[in-house]
DNA sequence: TAGATTGTTAATCGATTAACAATC
DNA sequence: TAGATTGTTAATCGATTAACAATC
């Protein structure tokens, strides 16, 4: 596996075993638009042809040609010089990559407006992640079934989450419930989780949370209106 | 205003006469921390104390003391040195520069499970987002109340919108009506729109669009797992 | 071979962090 | 004054982009 004779990389070299796509880390940035790659190139439109540029591409994306190849040389030598990607084998190349050809079951906490919302989505985006486990703190709702789950009691987490080989917590409880929800979520395993909860998480190390917080991305907008030369409606203090 | 006799720092002097928060603009990065800083300030605990530090505030914050100053000499200085912040003082600059003193008007588009659940948010987080239109494309639901807001038709879009001097759209559409949503919020002159649908939308250089996109989210979260020793619960393909 | 396009290097840009002089 | 903490500079780190040699 390891080239023989030639002088070493790296420093150390305890990664020389391992697959190209494990070699270097992929950055954050990097693996958000792998994603929307993986996205435009499924819709129907560009897997049509045999193979695409990186031009293409691009466009597609939106993103700068320079960077997608860049982004696109973590997977390892895909394309071809002079012609392209050819589509069938950088749509492997990026289902694996990212792992989007496995299956990671699903557990919400919070069946309120929002948390019923969700887990109608169809058992979510594209039938990779079902949700196989809701949960609720309140008795008046436990029982119930939700999108043809049944709702269950926060208190068997552990048990639920360990059975259905729940991968990935979906947090959709108020905001003060947030926080011993991901403990529970945790001690129940589960090290990765989208809160839907506005604020940080604390978690170890080893869980990795996204944040979808709507009061955050309407702080972000207000912020740019408020710099436009355009004055708001209406101003409330001082 | 401008220091007189001075050598000048930069090449040209065009902001010299602009208030200390304007002359530089803000980092993205650093306008999202921000706003994290406002949350943990209002929220009651921190508020109570007259002074805080650097420290205590990253602390609160989940960042580098360091980081947090820098982020904070956006604001201009507000910080006594061998003392800390006033966090009367603070929160007010925060608010300031946040536009978080302001009241945006919002308009929803979408009311299907997702929208509904996000217009029964009490009028938006803080109060500073009232939900004032609601819009949609389905004539069964036009005409309807939702969270005491009637649904519009999404072809009255341009009026609707002016007399309720909206400022952000939501858009919480299925994914093939986004981008002729945007297109529609965007000639009703919204120019900050908040993007539930997945992929990215087209719109002008001077309209703002932040993403919401779940799939996006789940998919990062996939890699992270996939990446783990523990292999997943099943494959699919291959 | 000539034209096209990748994969990668190097330059640029921006953000994070450590360190410390300024100063309360 | 001595101790504490800011505001800022400079160093570091990482990500983006341009440019081009490799090569189909």
């Amino acid at each position: 596996m390891a080239v023989s004779g030639q002088p070493e990389r790296g420093r150390h070299a305890p990664t020389d075993a391992l697959p190209v796509s494990r070699i270097r880390a992929i950055p954050e940035a990097t693996v958000a638009r792998l994603a929307g790659y993986l996205r435009v190139l499924s819709g129907s439109d560009a897997a049509a042809d045999v193979t695409i540029s990186s031009d293409e591409l691009a466009a597609l994306a939106g993103v700068n040609p320079a960077k997608l190849r860049k982004d696109l040389s973590y997977l390892g030598s895909h394309g071809t010089r002079g012609v392209g990607y050819d589509v069938t084998t950088l749509l492997d190349a990026l289902e694996r990559t990212l792992g989007a050809h496995e299956v990671y079951p699903v557990a919400l906490v919070g069946v309120g407006h929002l948390g019923s919302a969700l887990a109608g989505y169809a058992g979510f985006p594209g039938r990779g992640f079902p949700i196989r486990v809701l949960l609720e703190r309140d008795p008046a709702k436990i029982g119930s079934t939700v999108a043809g789950v049944r709702v269950s009691d926060i208190a068997d987490a552990q048990a639920l989450c360990a059975a259905a080989e729940v991968t990935i917590g979906v947090i959709a409880t108020p905001e003060p419930a947030a926080q011993p929800v991901a403990d529970v979520l945790v001690s129940a395993g589960v090290r990765s989780i989208l809160n839907f909860a506005p604020g940080r998480l604390v978690v170890p190390d080893d869980v990795e949370v996204r944040r979808m917080d709507l009061a955050l991305e309407l702080q972000m907008l207000a912020f740019h209106e408020s710099r436009r030369g355009r004055p708001p409606a209406r101003l409330e203090a001082l």
